[in-house]
Parts: C-alpha cells; sequence; structure tokens
DNA sequence: GGCACATATCTCGAAGTCAAGAGACTTAAT
DNA sequence: ATTAAGTCTCTTGACTTCGAGATATGTGCC
C-alpha cells in the first residue's frame, strides 16, 4: 500500500507533513474495509474538499465588492471575451457549465443591477447579446484582483516549483473531460 | 511568469501535454489583463473545475444504486465511524462541511427512505443518535465500491509515484483549512 | 413557397441549500 | 439552588438551481 504522507516528506526535506481530513478518512475505511482499495480516495477527496473550501474562501472575498460568485463568474465570462465585453446566453452558459433557465435568471437579475445589458443580436432575430457595462467591468476587475491576492495567500504554502508541478498534474486529470466532450 | 506547461513536459519526459479550459481560460486573462499575475488560477481553476466535473461523474456512478451524492456522503461518514454505526447529527456536519438545516433535511429524507434511524442520544437529552440501517449499510458498501472503480479510471492518467506526488500537494494545500477551523 | 426540423431564449414549478434564530437541555459559577 | 452562558438540533423563509416545455426564429429540402 503506498504510503503518501511519507513520499510527501522526501518531496519537502524540511517539515513533517500535516495530517488533513482525508488522512483521517482514508485510515478509517482502512479499517472499516480492508478489503478495498482506497487509494483514489487521496487524491480525489482532496479535491473535492479543497474545492468547497475554495468556494467558502471566494464568497468571503467577493463580499468585500458586493457580488456573489454566480455574479463573478457571468462578469468576468463577459469580461475575458474583450471589447465590445459582448456574449450570447448561449456562449455564457456553455462557459458557466449552467443551464438556460440558469442563466436567463442571472442576466435578468445582473441587468437589474445595472452590470449588464441585453442587446438584440442584429444578425439572429431569435438571439439576444449580453453586454458588460461600465461599472460591471470595473466591478469585475476589482473582485478578480481580490480573487487573486487570496488565493496567492492559499497557495503561500508551496514554493514556486511544487505550484507548477501541481498545475501539471492536474491538468493531466482536467483535458480528458474538457477534450473529450463529457 | 511562470511556463507551467513546459514544466509538465519536463516532469513527464513521455508526452506532450494536452490543453485544458484553464490554459485557455489563463491565455485569456493575459491578453486582456496583462498587469495581473493570474498564476494562482494555474491551480485552483483546475481544483474548482475538476471538482465539478467529479460531482457529475459521481452522481452518474451512483445513479446506479439509487443514490444521490449527498445520500453517499452521510451513508458512508456513518459507514467508516465502525459498529454500531451511529452519529450525532453535529458530527455529521462537521463531516460533510453542510449546514445544520441541511443535516436535519438529510436525515428526514434518509429516516423516510428506511436507510437510516433517528435515536435519542441516552447520555445527552438534546441530543439524537443517527443510526445505519442494515439496508443503509449495504447500499454505501456498494456505491463506495463503484465509486473507488470510476475514480481508478480516472487517475489511470497517472503513474503511481505521480498520484503520490498529487495527493502530498493536495494536502499541503488542505491541511490548513483541516486543521486551523476555518 | 411550404414543411419539417433545428436553434435560441425564456417561463414555470419542484427541489435543495443556506443563514438566522428558536427551543430544549447542559455546564459552571456563585 | 439559581442564574448565565454555552451547546445541540430543528424550524423557517429567502434564494438559487435544474429540468421540461413554450415561443419565436432560422435553415434546408422538396
Amino acid at each position: 500500500m503506498l504510503d503518501i504522507k511519507r513520499l510527501h516528506i522526501d518531496t519537502t526535506t524540511t517539515l513533517i507533513a500535516m495530517e488533513d481530513e482525508v488522512d483521517r478518512l482514508v485510515a478509517a475505511w482502512r479499517r472499516e474495509r480492508p478489503d478495498l482499495d482506497v487509494e483514489p480516495l487521496e487524491v480525489l477527496s482532496r479535491v473535492s474538499r479543497l474545492a468547497r473550501h475554495l468556494d467558502r474562501a471566494r464568497r468571503l472575498a467577493f463580499s468585500e465588492h458586493q457580488l456573489e460568485p454566480w455574479e463573478f463568474d457571468v462578469l468576468t465570462a463577459l469580461r475575458r471575451a474583450g471589447t465590445p465585453y459582448q456574449l450570447s446566453p448561449g456562449q455564457l452558459l456553455t462557459q458557466t457549465l449552467v443551464t438556460s433557465g440558469t442563466m436567463t435568471n442571472r442576466i435578468d437579475r445582473l441587468a437589474k443591477k445595472g452590470l449588464v445589458e441585453r442587446l438584440p443580436d442584429p444578425s439572429d432575430r431569435r438571439g439576444v447579446l449580453v453586454r458588460l457595462t461600465d461599472e460591471g467591468r470595473d466591478r469585475a476587475d476589482q473582485a478578480l484582483a481580490g480573487l487573486l491576492d487570496q488565493e496567492r495567500a492559499i497557495l503561500a504554502e508551496l514554493s514556486r516549483a511544487q505550484r507548477g508541478e501541481l498545475a501539471g498534474l492536474l491538468r493531466q486529470l482536467t483535458a480528458p473531460f474538457d477534450n473529450i466532450p463529457g
């Protein structure tokens, strides 16, 4: 059985690894189900749990700018599109991985707050274009800066080289999902 | 600026790294906001996106056992506790990272399906103990085996050593959240 | 042109989550 | 004993999401 904590110590050479919830979870499964190989949990349970912690941290970071995470997701998708900061609702939903009903609702609420506006698509009368207002762009830019500051603090646990390595390993796992449409 | 794809190639030595959505997202930010250092996104956006993909995959794996992901989370927390498979609602919420209102609702629904039962705590009359029924235990065991099979398939992208390294790096990020109560 | 099918967006109702607070009980200090 | 503060669980109401279907427009074939 692979001893992951030991490997970790080998790579850092300075500190004893701190235990986390997943170490306790895996130990519990090995006690209760010694017949099963639970090694996959060492990676994927950490991914899921870390994502939950990140959601909470993001919510906190955005609250300083009076933005909800879902608002940030939509505004930054438009911001990344570049000037004139316009996308169709359909393009927005493929980027944010939500359903069309949800996106309609989100656009309604963002428009009511004056952060986006709906325009008729000149080339397709079924369609609509969603455009970022100036205030929407500024709010997105400010929130992004705040988010990056907070993420840097979380990642300070790792050296630059370790962050690069981690990003590369994660890419190997995400690439199949992102490239084989699933 | 750190070139993460290059680092990745160095560590694998066999394959060209495939691009993923985060590479495209980061490239868009570097075009639109060249003044910002968006390196943190290389790690943490991948964590969030991978977690979303995992949620979908888990939902699919569990549907073969007529279980929702939230049901699995609660049942397995009890299963891991070991015989007699009892925990308080409070212990369950620290393990599943949901709020107390949500947990009350979940216990209600699981009890209605006959997978858990509520018992008065003999040592604290404010308290309740939630106990797994025999059927609940069997369903949890079956779903866990299915989940592990699926996770092994996702992780087949990585060598055993890479999985160990990834687990160790992730632990360094999760440990502060898990140990400093946040 | 007219018909069938595809596409884009919106509407609506059901379901789950959260946050805040209420109610019941425990603990510790006086 | 009594009081105050703390703990544990449940209740409530607002909010967001999803999924299915409705409406309007576009596209291609005959």
